[in-house]
RNA sequence: GCGCCCAUAGCUCAGUUGGAUAGAGCAACGGACUUCUAAUCCGUAGGUCGGAGGUUCGAAUCCUCCUGGGCGUGCCA
């Protein structure tokens, strides 16, 4: 399991004649993308031959010649401009899967120095329930803890939880004067999260309301913008492209600007028109300030807040694990933000000490040269913001963990708030911990535009897994009832297959795609169950499992026998090294913290697998010795995709 | 206005940090099932990598400008 690496070890001694810094060049040694360019190439000779002002194919012939490969290469060939072919040794690839095949457990070559990662992920705000929004930080965070860990380092996972803004001062304003006593003992949750949406479409009814004016005043301002940039483009030559420009922007903002009245009245209308909202809406117009007093009597102390705090956060915390179980994520620790709560007073006064602030509009910032606008640690009302307890977040992990790094798995929109809150960490505390935004974009519904329902609200998390859940169950039944030799399950086990399937195919849906981008949302694309999916994996492996029921297989058996691998077909070998390539996999996840990496891997390796299972028969294989070969071929695939799925989180099924 | 990000096949996306003739999967077309599970495999077709310059042996990748889009932008998180 270390091909890439036996190579380049090979080849830095050579190199260290050539140039004092090696490593660029070592990482110029690489899997090939073409066959006909053996299995790797080392494309180091032609910045080399730059450098040394040579003939880079000179240079590659001279290092190929220097460096001693014949035990590991068959081939090894200088071509184009100065490319080293290199094509692995079946014997040596033969030894190494063999000893792959052997071990008990799939594992790689540990990092040679082990590092402390706090993975602060997910970090739901409790109060809310869990949408599709919090799928993408949940199931990245855990995928990259899990990686991380395999690759034998330390992992602390943290779940940042909201569990003291906002949101409660609405949900404890809301059960002061909206209560359902009996529906919140029935099911508490589900009374929470109705005060929580009621008090929220109070509160934009009143905001609705407040807002009319100003969008009214806006409507005409821009509707002036636009005459007077009509103006312009009469006045201006026809090839002035700027004034045309103008005009266009103005008229798209002027239409933003009436599609933002034309909602405020719709809010205004159907709050109004509401059965529920309609006969209270009327008596609650301070509702926004007075949310505002309710969470600054939480903050401060107040013994009836803090009694209904205590009270609510259990079944909110409850609520989430389910999700959580769901999923199969865990955390180490789950500290929310009213951890810090008693941090974020010393916080601001050590700032202030150390002469980092200054007041601005009575609020205590922080100002950064980097940044126009300044990072506020204390408002103007004497309350702190979530800058404050990230600083306060930051200072107790390295006071805990002493960390080597803090990644924050969190959505690209915050990314000037990390650079800030990176900014501020460093000047405030000297420290050697890489701090880093782990960024990813945002889930879209099919029409391109954030995914949302019909109206308006984010996608429940919940019923986003059910469905996933409830469509894989449909294709699981179909496809058992249609097999050759009739139908195989019973519904218990069609239910546990679909659970597996619903609940992969979401997270690889997420996981395969480059995190930085968006990525459309499609049950059909992810449920299609062909191609780059989960179940296609999950496959794989139930197709190896059946190998073995069907020629009743002992395969712990035949792997302590004295039985190996040998590779003589095309397909076997390139099964085996792709098998080889789990560690280079890894690398590359680690390297800039993207689990595509490793999906890309799994779906390369499951299609040579099929590759394989179509061209070389194993129950029918020539000889005894072949077929156990062949097997064993087969387990340690198995084995290599259970790891694989697994540090995506995703299960495996043994039939599907 | 300023800042960050994006634009690759009809669609959804990769592209190993500057490497060889840009790749997958859907969708389309043609083949392979008395199956070690066809949820599969084999093949065909599909491209001005948004546009224009530049850097060099070599650019989807780096630089500049332009076009089109997304997001953020002083007391929410």
């Amino acid at each position: 399991m270390k091909i890439l690496t036996e190579l380049r070890a090979r080849f830095r001694e050579v190199l260290e004649n050539y140039d004092s810094d090696v490593e660029p060049l070592l990482d110029m040694i690489r899997p090939s993308q073409d066959a006909r360019f053996g299995d790797y190439q080392a494309n180091m000779a032609m910045p080399l031959g730059k450098k040394l002002s040579r003939q880079p194919r000179e240079i590659a012939s001279e290092i190929v010649s220097a460096v001693n490969m014949d035990d590991i290469c068959s081939q090894v060939e200088v071509a184009g401009p100065g490319f080293v072919n290199l094509t692995i040794n079946d014997q040596w690839l033969t030894d190494q899967v063999n000893d792959l095949s052997n071990s008990n457990e799939i594992q790689i070559d540990s990092v040679v120095q082990p590092k402390t990662f706090v993975i602060d992920y997910s970090s739901p705000n409790v109060a809310k329930p869990m949408h599709v929004g919090h799928i993408r930080s949940t199931v990245i965070g855990d995928s990259l803890s899990r990686v991380l860990s395999f690759a034998g380092h330390n992992v602390i996972r943290d779940n940042h939880l909201g569990d003291w803004g906002t949101q409660f001062g609405m949900i404890i304003y809301g059960y002061k004067h909206f209560a359902d006593e009996d529906a919140f003992k029935e099911k508490p949750v589900k009374e929470l999260s109705r005060l929580y949406r009621l008090v929220n479409q109070i509160i934009g009814y009143w905001n609705a309301k407040s807002g009319l004016d100003g969008a009214q005043a806006t409507i005409e301002q821009r509707a002036a913008a636009v005459e007077q940039a009509r103006d312009a483009v009469g006045a201006a030559d026809p090839d002035d492209k700027k004034s045309a420009k103008n005009l266009k922007r103005a008229e798209t903002q002027i239409s933003y600007a009436t599609a933002w009245l034309h909602s405020l009245t719709e809010t205004i209308e159907s709050t109004e028109g509401d059965a529920t909202l309609g006969p209270i809406v009327g008596s609650h117009e301070q509702i926004g300030t007075a949310v505002l007093t309710e969470t600054a009597k939480l903050h401060n102390g107040d013994e009836e807040n803090v009694a209904l705090w205590e009270e609510f956060l259990p079944h909110c915390r409850a609520d989430i694990q389910k999700i959580y179980d769901r999923l199969d994520i865990r955390f180490d620790v789950e500290y929310g933000e009213s951890f810090y709560h008693d941090r974020l007073g010393p916080v601001v006064s050590d700032l202030e000490a150390k002469g980092l602030t200054r007041e601005s509009d009575g609020a205590v910032c922080v100002f950064l040269d980097e940044f126009e606008t300044p990072m506020i640690v204390r408002k103007r009302d004497g309350a702190f913001l979530y800058a404050t307890t990230d600083l306060a977040t930051i200072q107790y992990r390295q006071e805990t963990w002493s960390p080597d790094a803090m990644l924050y798995v969190v959505d690209h929109r915050q990314g000037e708030h990390f650079q800030k809150l990176f900014a501020a960490a460093a000047i405030w505390q000297a420290s050697e911990t890489e701090l880093q935004h782990i960024s990813f974009g945002t889930v879209l519904g099919e029409d391109g535009r954030p995914f949302k329902t019909r109206s308006g609200d984010a996608v429940g998390l919940e019923g986003l897994l059910d469905e996933a859940v409830a469509r894989a169950l449909d294709v699981v039944t179909t496809n058992d009832e249609s097999k050759p030799n009739g139908a195989e399950l019973t519904n218990e086990q069609r239910a546990h297959i679909a659970d597996c399937i619903g609940h992969g195919a979401i997270k690889y849906a997420d996981l395969s795609h480059n995190r930085t981008s968006d990525y459309v949302f499609s049950y059909e694309k992810m449920m299609a169950l062909e191609g780059n999916t989960a179940a296609y994996m999950q496959y794989s492996y139930a197709r190896i499992q059946s190998i073995f029921r069907r020629g009743e297989i002992d395969i712990d058996g035949l792997r302590a026998s004295f039985s190996s691998i040998a590779l003589e077909q095309p397909a076997e070998r390139s099964l085996a090294l792709t098998i080889l390539q789990l560690s280079e996999a890894i690398d590359q996840v680690i390297e800039d913290y993207r689990p595509n990496h490793l999906t890309n891997y799994l779906f390369d390796l499951a299609k040579r697998f099929s590759s394989f299972f179509e061209q070389c028969h194993v129950l029918r294989a020539e000889s005894e010795t072949i077929m156990q070969s062949r097997l064993l071929l087969c387990d340690v695939t198995a084995r290599v995709i259970r790891t694989g799925l697994d540090l995506l989180g995703i299960r495996v099924v043994d039939k599907m």
